[in-house]
RNA sequence: GGGCCGCUAGCUCAACUGGUAGAGCAGCUGACUCUUAAUCAGCAGGUUCAGAGUUCGAGCCUCUGGCGGCUCACCA
């Protein structure tokens, strides 16, 4: 019998205890009167008037310091620790001895009133406490708490339970989440929720997640990107929308990336890319400012500007400066591929040309954005949702924004012509036909449709939540923002 | 998918060149009326990720597999 199963079974054991006491381990509820945090408050505020307030206090025992006929008892609820104190003279015989079958990891109820310790901390002279919860597995070190990166995001509750700061980090993601909606709302952009389940996975181009209907005896996809429902509502009149939901794509996992995370996109008719950008450096500047209560904030070892306005550089630019390539001198695929074996790069046969300049942008230029800066101006081919130029056929009106060395926005004018729309799927799906791996590409027939009834020209931008929090919080791992990242199951 | 690194008690970590697997915390027993990483005395606790191999002898060397981390590839 391994030690953990003798741990468990006399935890099982001091369960039987307690009942064979008459103390139900596992009650319905437990009738809170004040957090940890308000009751240390509410110490404070009174504690000159001399009026002692009866308490109900609840939580998980996280330490325990027992002295023979006095016993000093930590715990932890959702806003902090207090310190409980259980005195025999003043608990009697028969209640303290039931402390005998607590254990740290328990959850436990106590009353009484505040006062301060001889050492000065405020703690709760309890005069009655109950068994809320009883826990059969003892929990991680109290002193390193659980360091395992594996265990930390299998067992996640054990990582929110014995280190505060991946807890506050949670409460930080909530509070990022509120703002940038309040953001929105204030700005009079209403929130909707699109379909998750659609039959073409349309609006960026990566390789989506397939399921089944029964019912319906249908193949279906699990949406890869929210742009083409929202630039339907868009049509219908919706003049400023958003959404954010969760977007699946079936690809790769890194620190950047993982299957399944959370997508912001906002659509603001009669906008073009321009009025995006401003809105982008406004909502990062008033989420953190709101947040974190400044825009500065550290990212490694250096410290990031959000205030605006941000950097701001052509795409063409961006590349001539990080590579010394102006592709505006290598029209076609074939030279610009050439010239990339020639710079010693490790060029992909099968990338058409945006691809290529994608690939130019994330290994030349994109780790070196650090401050946040507007990348614009993209080729065409990488764009079949943005709207030419309108002084430049070759290139679309759309930018990404880069902080920290990563991709957080992508924004462009949309494209709002449907003839032109229908054109631009049908090379696509031509070009990826040359290029591919069997993959089908299906045209949204029924988008197009929709902007045959008009849609006005609009301004379009998606944000990655999961990377902005990681950017707000100084993570360099999408998996230290997300609370069940993607792991393989064990076994 | 490739490369590199890691996996030892419930948790955090040791273990020399291949030579009896250890400590702290948690647990159990006892002492203790102001502790807070409480303290003191004692006790118990191991499939060293799994399997195979080399060896008189493997936590350590070799091979295969699993899981994780970093990185490259992939990725509008």
């Amino acid at each position: 019998m391994g030690r953990l199963e003798r741990i468990v079974g006399q935890r099982l054991e001091k369960l039987d205890k307690l009942r064979s006491l008459g103390i139900n381990p596992y009650p319905h509820c437990y009738q809170r009167s004040h957090t940890a945090k308000q009751a240390l408050a509410l110490f404070e505020q009174q504690e000159a008037s001399q009026t002692p307030t009866e308490l109900n206090l609840a939580g998980r025992i996280i330490a325990i310091r027992s002295m023979g006929k006095i016993s000093f008892i930590t715990i932890q609820d959702g806003s902090g620790k207090i310190q409980l104190f259980f005195n025999r003279a003043v608990l009697g015989e028969e209640k303290y001895t039931i402390l005998k079958e607590v254990d740290i990891g328990d959850i436990i109820g106590a009353s009484g009133t505040l006062f301060r310790t001889k050492t000065g901390e405020i703690t709760l002279q309890v005069v009655n406490f109950s068994m809320l919860s009883k826990a059969l597995h003892p929990l991680p070190e109290k002193w390193h708490g659980l360091v395992d990166i594996e265990a930390r995001y299998r067992q996640r509750y054990l990582d929110l339970i014995s280190n505060e700061d991946v807890m506050s980090l949670f409460v930080r993601r909530s509070s990022i989440i509120a703002a940038v909606r309040q953001f929105l709302h204030h700005r009079s952009f209403i929130e909707v929720e699109t379909p998750v389940l659609q039959s073409v996975a349309g609006g960026a181009m990566a390789r989506p997640f397939m399921t089944h209907h029964h019912a319906l005896d249908r193949d279906l996809y699990l949406r890869i990107a929210l742009e083409l429902y929202l630039k339907r509502l868009i049509v219908g009149g919706m003049d400023r929308v958003f959404e954010i939901g969760r977007v699946f794509r079936n690809e790769g996992i890194s620190t950047k990336h993982n299957p399944e995370f959370t997508m912001m996109e906002c659509y603001q008719a009669y906008a073009d890319y321009l009025d995006m950008m401003r809105l982008t450096e406004d909502m990062f500047s008033t989420v953190a400012q709101q947040v974190i209560g400044t825009t500065t904030v550290p990212c490694g070892d250096q410290t990031i500007n959000l205030a605006p306005p941000w950097k701001r550089m052509t795409l063409r630019d961006a590349i001539r400066e990080g590579s010394g390539i102006d592709f505006d001198d290598y029209p076609d695929i074939d030279s610009l591929q050439k010239k990339m074996r020639d710079m010693k790069m490790d060029v992909d046969m099968t990338k058409d040309r945006g691809r290529l300049i994608d690939e130019l942008v994330s290994t030349c230029v994109e780790p070196h954005l650090i401050q946040p800066t507007f990348l614009y101006d993209y080729p065409i081919e990488m764009s079949p949702l943005a709207k030419r130029k309108r002084d430049d056929d070759h290139l679309v009106e759309r930018f990404e924004a880069f902080i920290g060395g990563i991709e957080v926005a992508n924004s462009f004018t949309e494209l709002n012509n449907p003839l032109e729309q229908e054109e631009r799927f049908k090379d696509q799906a031509h070009e990826h036909g040359k290029s591919a791996d069997g993959e089908e590409e299906v045209i949204d027939d029924d988008f197009v449709l929709a902007l045959e009834y008009g849609m006005p020209p609009t301004g379009g931008l998606g944000v990655g939540i999961d990377r902005l929090i990681m950017i707000l919080t100084d993570k360099q791992s999408i998996r230290e923002v997300i609370l069940f990242p993607q792991l393989k199951t064990k076994e």
